[in-house]
DNA sequence: CGGTGGTTTGATCAAAATCAAGTGAGGTGG
DNA sequence: CCACCTCACTTGATTTTGATCAAACCACCG
């Protein structure tokens, strides 16, 4: 079920009742597959739809005019990482898979005028989107005053909590296409020096991250040293 | 009119209707006055009402781990720094007056029920969160990846396009109650090399900041220093 | 007049970037 | 099946950027 992942997720923030989550449910929704590293939108375009995360990973990325790039925000299975698309009409960021991945696309006009419908559903979709705006947030202290080790390790605590809790990562390991260059833009280092923080995490035991497999064996460890905290993730309380 | 500048910043990125711009106005407002460096809503906070600035500056900030604080955001007239908070119950980060400020406060219940009423307004707002989150995700590629310079060039032309815009700058020059410090703040840096860095941007006669007094003799230069590019505010094509 | 908070300058240090050269695994075509 | 290629990763040496430490300086204020 296409949906399925997607309803998992708002109700992670939004309660919903039973007519609301079937006309989410009711949403057209065009599934595709993508291969790794494809471009899903980019800076710059004026998309007519929202692009849902079914399976696999996307990152929005921005490039500067030094020419590096900058990875914004990551997402799993249930995101929809375009949703500002809806009320903004062109692109500030690209969107593209990380490894191979599957989409679903939910045209806008269909979601504005389920908004229009519902405003129950409204206002889960734009407090998803402002949960969104929490996460920059987050990510603005950790590029702007983290040092790299914990700024590593507050990434992969952050990906590690949100792929739990939508019961996508069960014990303690994680199929993780992405390489360290892309970790590197995701932090704001580069390559070679992320190399060598994913060296120290693995001597000190915490992480290990090779060949696409993460493996995490010292979480609290890691969420200590990123000073994690889900508190900017607004789950709700009894989550 | 407390609600002038509201109204202004609301038509920069959406086209409203009269009774849509009326349905605004009327809604209840509780002046206030701020002294320097006062707390507005503070993280952890949950608060009963939004927060629209009516002159002066606020920054929103987060303070991590290691004691260091780094500002998310910077306010004018106009904004509502914390319109999140209508759909997130509890405040990830703080919210405080730069100098010395007029805000007004509005309560949640009247803006939940005007959205409910009004899905054009709640349009406008439900947009400028977005938009909100777009100037985040450049701040993160800011601190993540440009130099100290061009960094400190970025802030700086960001804020003199939107103060422009809104009327608030007129010449070349801006009252800006903004201490060094705060400037690294925002900037990922430390006070000291805030201060060389400002050094520079003034031997270079590019900008002039001192004793809270913005001096931009250079924009066209600044701006190209900053790779600033206002796609990212999302205003209206026609501004 | 002496505080105090903000700014400036200098000297030193540490973190991360850059430059450079490997290694190693997987994939393709001869 | 092997040779070769490519892409990701690894490691080392060096340089740059920005942090840290420390000490003045300055303006404003009580």
């Amino acid at each position: 079920m296409a949906h399925e992942h997607f309803l998992r997720r708002l109700q992670i923030h939004s309660a919903m009742a039973e007519d609301d989550l079937r006309a989410l449910q009711d949403l057209p929704i065009q599934v595709r597959s993508l291969g790794p590293n494809a471009p899903i939108v980019s800076e710059g375009n004026r998309p007519t739809q929202c692009c849902q995360m079914i399976a696999g990973y996307a990152v929005r990325s921005k490039i500067v005019e030094t020419g590096r790039r900058q990875i914004l925000s990551i997402h799993i299975p249930g995101d929809i990482p375009d949703l500002q698309s809806l009320y903004l009409e062109v692109m500030d960021c690209d969107l593209r898979t990380l490894g191979p991945a599957t989409v679903g696309l939910i045209s806008h006009e269909s979601l504005r005028r389920l908004n229009r419908a519902n405003p129950k559903v409204a206002e889960a979709l734009w407090r998803d989107t402002l949960i969104d705006a929490s996460i920059f947030r987050e990510w603005i202290a950790n590029v702007g005053l983290r040092p790299a080790l914990r700024r590593v390790a507050h990434f992969i605590a952050e990906l590690c909590h949100r792929m739990r809790r939508m019961g996508l990562m069960a014990g303690d390991t994680l199929e993780l296409p992405m390489t360290q260059a892309d970790l590197a833009d995701a932090c704001g280092l580069t390559a070679v020096h992320a190399n060598r923080i994913l060296l120290a995490l693995r001597t000190e035991g915490i992480v290990d991250f090779r060949r696409n497999q993460l493996k995490v064996s010292d979480e609290a460890r890691l969420r200590q040293l990123g000073g994690f905290d889900a508190l900017y993730l607004h789950q709700s309380p009894d989550l």
